[in-house]
RNA sequence: GGCCCUAUCGUCUAGUCCGGUCUAGGACAUCGGCUUUUCAAGCCGGUAACCCGGGUUCGAAUCCCGGUGGGGCUACCA
């Protein structure tokens, strides 16, 4: 086996909060790339910022993993040759790295006050020049930064970038990205609390455990040459580069709370299918060679390449994943449906034989859009649900285009009265042959009968074949549910 | 303001590297039809796009230049 080609990624989250869908997204085309390579997908967590922590982040960060089928190889909870994977539990390693830059020149310490900088910084934009450290803390003697730091000064420490030249950052998806030294700032590696920041660490531990791929988002980009200078200064050979674009809201701004239920579990407490979503994610910025889109993982597996991805924005569409999570339920069992329906379900009363559940799952599949329409398409098949929307029904639904209330009325009649006399067993098949022959002996039509019938049993306009729902309801519900409209039909 | 990325139907995209087969293909959405118990699902079909301006060329969505639009970064945040 060849070493050298060992696909290493990793998926580097900060634990500030609830995990963002684009964060999934990048996750997914990490975690892709890795299986497709028989590579390693490791998750690192990047708390280096103390004052975002959010408490039990990184826990909601493995559950939303999880969920999506994206469960890291190397990590917090399931360990490694490359722990520990916490960054706060790395400090040692960056103040080393540190005092070695700092050793070589590659880095200095800085003492400049927060108002020092702005008011440079506000002067360089005044001047249309590109806001960057004018350097000053270099001319501080060793001996000036000794005492200082011995006095407890507050310090950091900056990168000492050239003043002069570019660097040529080849990006797996942007191809060639070149930027001019005079243009970057010498940010800071090390805060004046010890901690690094993404510069440093990144580098570090992308080093360290030997990532071979980094694929992150865009908004990195910027920080690519300060990164890959880095690399040069530690003399480390730099891991591959993918800067995959970012995810915009409809109003074409980058992804956030303001666009609705962004946090990525939301979508699974809102009654979406894993499946379902890494379908809809992998469709954006990415396209399988066919025209065939619905894709399982494996086909993703197999078929994805990161060079493919479309290096433009995409703007997300609800409406497309509702679809894919639509599709995604009608093609799943009755009974996986069922499993999968059970947090969301709040029956009228109390559970009818899961054979009977089952059943009226089935009829009702082609209408999931999400798993949270559980209760608005399954609870009219039990009495109480069916009572309970009969308070909120208006008659005029019963009756059919070019039809009337009284004829309405006069069907409805017709067939409480022959199913009431319809004494063969209620299978469908022999319903619907019954009663079509029925229907056509009194000389009626199928719409003036068969409409109004399945709108006084599910009191709704969109509903499964009636003869399925009748079965279903069997003879004494089905009596019952007709006499009550009929009361009220003559009411009315 | 500076730097960087980016630009095909309303949306996600194929095609762009290696110009002609593109009167620009697919999917979602939308509209119409079929089927049917006027819904859903399914099937069939329609509307709908190469940002603009120059150039190169017999020929440009595809190559070059210049605009414009959109986005990101510009923190002791990641």
């Amino acid at each position: 086996m060849n070493t050298a080609s060992l696909v290493r990624v990793r998926l580097a989250p900060s634990p500030t909060g609830e995990v963002h869908i684009g964060t999934i997204w990048v996750g997914l085309f990490n975690w892709l790339f890795a299986r497709q390579h028989s590579g390693t997908f490791v998750l690192r967590i990047e708390d280096t910022d103390r004052k975002r922590l959010v408490l039990g982040s990184p826990q909601r960060i493995e559950e939303a993993l999880d969920w999506y089928g994206l469960t890291p190889d190397e990590g917090p909870r399931q360990g490694g040759p490359y722990g520990p994977y916490v960054q706060s539990q790395r400090l040692d390693l960056y103040q080393r790295y540190a005092a070695e830059l700092l050793d070589r020149q590659k880095a200095y310490y800085c003492f400049c006050t927060p108002a020092r900088l702005e008011t440079l910084r506000q002067q360089q934009q005044a001047a249309k020049l590109p806001p960057r450290y004018d350097k000053h803390c270099t001319t501080l003697t060793s001996e000036a930064v000794a005492r200082r730091r011995s006095r407890g000064e507050s310090a950091v420490v900056r990168i000492n970038l050239p003043t002069h030249g570019s660097i040529v950052h080849h990006d797996l998806i942007r191809q060639r990205v070149a930027f001019r030294f005079d243009q970057l700032d010498d940010s800071v590696i090390l805060k004046s609390d010890g901690f690094p920041t993404y510069h440093l660490a990144v580098v570090v531990d992308d080093h360290l455990m030997a990532i071979s791929h980094v694929i992150r988002a865009e908004e990195w980009l910027p920080s690519v040459p300060k990164h890959l200078w880095l690399y040069q200064a530690l003399r480390w050979t730099p891991p591959k580069f993918a800067h995959v674009p970012l995810i915009l809201g409809s109003d074409r701004k980058k992804l956030s709370k303001r666009h609705g239920a962004m946090p990525a579990l939301a979508w699974r407490d809102q009654g979406y299918r894993p499946e379902a979503m890494r379908n809809f994610l992998v469709l954006m910025g990415w396209h399988p060679k066919g025209d065939e889109e619905v894709l399982s993982t494996e086909e993703m597996v197999k078929q994805f390449h990161l060079e493919d991805v479309n290096p433009a924005a995409a703007i997300f569409d609800q409406r497309k994943l509702d679809w894919f999570n639509g599709w995604y339920l009608r093609h799943l069992s009755d009974d996986e449906l069922w499993q999968a329906v059970q947090p969301f379900w709040r029956r009228p009363g109390s559970a009818r034989p899961r054979g009977w559940e089952l059943r009226a799952l089935g009829l009702a599949k082609d209408r999931f859009r999400r798993l949270t329409d559980v209760d608005e398409l399954m609870n009219v098949y039990f009495s109480a649900g069916w009572d309970e929307d009969l308070k909120r029904f208006s008659v005029v639904t019963l009756v059919p285009q070019d039809s009337s209330h009284r004829r309405t009325a006069e069907a409805l009649r017709w067939v409480r009265q022959w199913l009431s006399d319809y004494q063969t067993a209620w299978g469908v098949d022999a319903l619907r042959r019954d009663m079509m022959t029925a229907i056509a002996r009194v000389q009626r039509t199928n719409v003036e009968v068969l409409w109004p019938l399945r709108v006084a049993l599910t009191l709704r306009a969109g509903s499964p074949d009636v003869f399925s729902i009748l079965s279903l309801l069997g003879h004494e519900e089905t009596v019952r549910r007709l006499d009550q409209i009929l009361t009220l039909l003559d009411r009315g």
